[in-house]
DNA sequence: CCGGACTCCTGGTTGC
DNA sequence: TGCAACCAGGAGTCCG
């Protein structure tokens, strides 16, 4: 279940890999995993083969590689990956095979020479897609694909903005977890760490967001920061120095985790039991006596 | 605007 | 032991 600290840790493994490499070929071997490109695969693989790729970009859960323009007044594009709950990338040499590889991209790196990328997904819940490049609202000289142009920015992102952030949840009428999946309002939070930053500001999942006080949201964005940065820092230091595993589980639970998965068993804070409840088609793992609405 | 239901999907786990 | 039913959830869509 990759949420930001995965798919950036991806994000930072492909980035001296694939800068500059060039696309020599691109076998689809699942068409499933080609559900959010606008065509047949046939579409996908001429408009990938030939191309030079550029620094790999991330926003909340998607991952972008821009395309080098074919001629200079082309509209930008771009290869989109979203990891969905159970896909990887998978950086290897031009030999090695993966289990469920459902799109392999051929490269050719000036310096490394040729890689292989393999696109692995179990479940098919990921994606790859080419889009075309546009403008975010907030940054005329920043561009996100199409498909990532209604998501919000993340908050490790330098141009998150906090006091907007506040100004929506107070307006919102919705309870505080639903707000926090919500990536049209904030990106790159999953389940998992919307339960740990929670349980880490002691808020009930179901608090109105409308009548979480102001202190109380800060430290709920504080705690959303440290758990995400505490997670991309733990996933961060795996790397081999020759072929890079990226891996978007590398490092997942790993981590301690003080609520999500942790029913039963005693809260780390006040020993009182964890409990899941059902929420919004998934669980919601928290401490009633330490989380509770207010 | 909001929330609930539904869809996509497969492999590990549970239950009979 | 064997097999079916269940469960996990990110994101989009549709509907009330």
């Amino acid at each position: 279940m990759p949420e930001l600290p995965e798919v950036e840790v991806v994000r930072a493994g492909l980035e001296p890999a694939v800068t500059a490499a060039t696309v020599s070929s691109v076998q689809v071997y699942d068409e499933r995993s080609l559900r959010r490109h606008p065509g047949p695969s046939e579409d996908f693989i001429d408009r990938l083969t030939g191309r030079r790729m550029l620094a790999p970009q991330r926003r909340g859960k998607f991952l972008w590689i821009p395309l080098s323009p074919i001629q200079p007044d082309n509209t930008p594009e771009a290869l989109v990956v979203h990891l969905g709950m159970s896909g990887q990338v998978l950086l290897r040499d031009r030999v090695t095979d993966d289990l469920r590889t459902r799109i392999r991209i051929e490269l050719l790196h000036p310096e490394h020479g040729p890689l292989r990328l393999n696109f692995v997904d179990q479940r098919i819940f990921g994606s790859m897609a080419i889009d075309t490049l546009v403008q975010t609202p907030d940054h005329p000289l920043q561009l996100v694909p199409t498909a990532v142009a209604h998501i919000a920015r993340d908050p490790l992102d330098e141009r998150f903005d906090d006091a907007a952030f506040f100004a929506r949840l107070a307006k919102k009428s919705t309870t505080i977890k639903r707000a926090l999946l919500d990536q049209t309002l904030i990106s790159g939070i999953g389940n998992i760490y919307a339960d740990e930053a929670l349980w880490a500001a002691k808020v009930h999942y179901e608090q109105p967001t409308a009548s979480l006080t102001r202190p109380r949201a800060k430290l709920l964005l504080a705690e959303v920061r440290a758990v995400l940065t505490k997670a991309l820092a733990e996933g961060g230091t795996s790397f081999d120095a020759q072929y890079l595993n990226v891996n978007g589980q590398s490092g997942y639970f790993a981590h301690s985790l003080n609520a999500y998965g942790q029913q039963g068993e005693p809260c780390p804070r006040c020993g009182r039991p964890i409990v899941r409840e059902s929420f919004m088609n998934r669980g919601s793992h928290f401490c009633p006596y330490c989380q509770r609405v207010r």
